[in-house]
DNA sequence: CACCCCATGTAATGAGTTACATGATTTT
DNA sequence: AAAATCATGTAACTCATTACATGGGGTG
């Protein structure tokens, strides 16, 4: 065994610290962007669906109100009840400064993982694009950075292998899967528009 | 809208034929390898570990014999005690005909989405390659066809796609990513022996 | 004597999916 | 008259994760 060698594996485990799910935080993105920092459960269901954002995941009426409570309990968002008259009542939510503080810290992290890129990553992006440009392009720059470094890394590993029974010879070709993803999503990165 | 154009969407949704986790067709896969087609729980967990596929996924003793239990109900395998002295009885597993039926074809069915391929996939090539080299280069071959039919659609998709607004360009973002996913896992495939 | 190996589980927890409940009002 | 829109949820279910229970035997 080379070092740490263990192979990222597959198991959806959320980080110690109570982790959010992207769901929650693509939630805080829509509240942040809307015009007048506020908004009801049921126009952030069809924003999101409308959005770029329904493109990539789906968020049922039951999770969405869910994410909702539980964010209003963890304080990232405030809720006041706005009456109407023929029509039921709406709960209009905002950002607290926890949940700012969230978003934008969640936004500016890049994701460790390349099988991160095809949903934590589009999303981040996507929130940066409509909230700061400016952030959006140091995010894209960042996860450059993570993406180059762990290419080097799979490289080494790849180069240090030798496939001499079928197991090691398997390693050797998840390595290189890996590799290539890792490869591809660093393309892309280059292709966007922050890249230039 | 174009056609079925709504593209692929994150949501893990289990295929409505109550669909088995890639978990239990890698045990049923361990257990068909095992030398005398019979194999306990415990064997199983260490093989597990031990084999290529720990490389790529993580299975835990509770799930393992959750698994095994859930797959001796639906009839795949067969389980029988093995009484020992001084140390506890065992439960040795054999397939039935149901869970070698079950096992061949989920093995020589391709994946359909390119997020697939770096689980599902790499468990059906370890089990092929152990179990069937010859099966191993269809499964290859047969899945490359796919890939590379994705890759044309998503080709054609990136094409006719505008980007007006920052939604639409998304959108397209979006579609390059996945077609240069798509495009790293044809090539990956390609320098696959089963290629050869 | 403390600890690890053998061997199989259970219990608690949490997260997500699907389908449905409600009840007025507007559109077809 | 039927159906869709508005608006917010609840309930039942499946699936996976984690940690722990058990209890004898061998090893440092």
């Amino acid at each position: 065994m080379t070092g740490d060698g263990t192979l990222a594996i597959e198991s959806v485990q959320r980080r110690q610290t109570s982790e959010r799910s992207v769901a929650e935080y693509a939630l805080l993105g829509l509240i942040a962007k809307s015009e007048s920092g506020e908004i009801h459960g049921y126009d952030l269901s069809r924003s999101f669906a409308g959005s770029g954002l329904g493109r990539i995941l789906r968020l049922e009426p039951g999770m969405l109100y869910h994410y909702l409570k539980k964010m209003v309990r963890d304080d990232l968002i405030t809720s006041t009840v706005e009456r109407q008259t023929g029509r039921p009542d709406r709960q209009v939510h905002s950002l607290t400064r926890d949940g700012r503080d969230a978003l934008q810290s969640w936004i500016s992290a890049p994701v460790r993982a390349t099988r991160e890129v095809r949903l934590d990553f589009l999303v981040k992006l996507y929130l940066a694009r409509g909230l700061d440009p400016v952030r959006a392009a140091t995010l894209v720059a960042d996860q450059r950075a993570v993406m180059r470094s762990r290419a080097a890394r799979l490289s080494e590993q790849v180069d240090d292998a030798q496939g001499d029974d079928l197991d090691n010879a398997f390693g050797d070709t998840v390595l290189r899967l890996r590799l290539s993803q890792t490869r591809a999503a660093l393309d892309w990165l280059d292709t966007l528009p922050e890249s230039r």
